[in-house]
DNA sequence: ACGTTCCACTTTGCGTGCAACTTCCGATCC
DNA sequence: GGATCGGAAGTTGCACGCAAAGTGGAACGT
């Protein structure tokens, strides 16, 4: 019998899922030299745990490990972005296309109510746009884990996750939010009654979209 | 000025090299326990490094980790084989187009030379289809380097690694092999000749070729 | 003033000890 | 007889210490 009580996970993956949350929340901007010292005394471990958490997070592409220099959390540039997103519009689309005949009904009444809740929510303040952004994560979780390709989620690991900071300007703007919502809810339906191929072409556009958005923001000098 | 001499890599990651060329070459049977104090004393180095670089094969894919459990060597399955090439045909055909327009000179000759070497190489025995397997890894993995994005790159990485076992029955099949040298003499035409949308279909058609003749070898009982 | 050299301080990477957990095998009980 | 329990052996994960490489700055020469 398994015991039902998650059992304790490694000091490792402790450090590790709060440095993740931590670069994503922004906390520390890219650049930062992450030290082990200072880090294994500010969570309470030692270094070796810290380390091996800098290891993971190279993995996924959040931080920079040179030998005998340390670890840098990442910067992203305009051109790096374009090339995460390049990747996602190949990677997601499939995956959508094969969650519209895998999902389970629990996962897809969670899509539903994301939809729900996002489309529900319209304020710009800070709180109502992290929970845009919350929920988006969430929603894009959802499809990638249905698609039930280990592999899949392998190549998508990396590409997950970059500082909400980037994220932003998605939902202020009001002409992005109302297409973002559109194509989620469009998802959420092309899921929901079966059809692959409306999920895998939505997904794309959805992708490239927010592809290309981002890109035009960042060309600009500077807005928030 | 800085010292052209490599510099001393650091222990972890020859660990890292020399564990992963093992299980690669099949030393390491799937299922395998990787047990950290054999290893360090095996490659002459404490078990700290040792773990670090099963940490780095989990990420490649190539070792399951579980907290407490210790490293096992990852079985391939059929489902899972599928799996994988299903992802490497999303993600391999833009890398090709890519290449086409952005690859050296230089490593375009390297293409030429290796489908040169494959196609003199008629040999059946070990030592050719070796050869062979490890011209086709560098024909890949030239392709891929040459698409210039380290996102694509991230992504394909726990991709490119399966024991080389796997690989073997492609060079055994006479057609199977005219099939892949002639995929791989295309790509290279199409990419010194700068046209992406034929690299990108070619190495489609590559890939899910060996796709399915990988699963139809394996629906078989045994074969090698 | 600018660049170079040297030296002290900082930080990384590795080795090792120890506590906690898992695993394995034999004894025990039904 | 088969399943269960218990303890010993083995393994992992973490803490800490030390040597080596890196970093920054002051002293020095041009």
């Amino acid at each position: 019998m398994h015991s039902m009580a998650s059992i304790a996970p490694t000091s490792s993956l402790r450090v590790y899922d709060d440095l993740r949350e931590s670069i994503l929340a922004g906390q520390y901007l890219p650049g930062t030299r992450l030290r082990t010292a200072a880090l294994a005394e500010r969570l309470g471990t030692s270094r070796t745990p810290v380390r091996e958490a800098l290891v993971l997070l190279e993995g996924d592409g959040l931080v920079a490990l040179e030998p005998r220099r340390g670890a840098v959390v990442r910067g992203f540039a305009t051109e790096d972005l374009a090339d995460l997103y390049e990747v996602r519009a190949l990677l997601e689309p499939h995956a959508a296309a094969r969650a519209a005949t895998r999902m389970t009904p629990e996962a897809r009444d969670r899509l539903a109510a994301l939809c729900d809740l996002a489309e529900a929510s319209t304020g710009l303040d800070r709180a109502a746009i992290a929970d845009q952004i919350a929920w988006n994560e969430e929603f894009h979780a959802t499809i990638i884990q249905a698609a039930g390709s280990a592999r899949l989620s392998a190549a998508l690991r990396g590409l997950a996750g970059i500082p909400r900071a980037f994220r932003t300007s998605f939902w202020l703007s009001p002409h992005q939010r109302a297409i973002s919502l559109a194509c989620h809810r469009e998802l959420q339906v092309a899921i929901a009654t079966g059809s692959p191929e409306r999920a895998e072409a939505t997904m794309r556009m959805h992708i490239v979209s927010a592809r290309d958005y981002l890109i035009e923001v960042m060309r600009e000098p500077r807005t928030a």
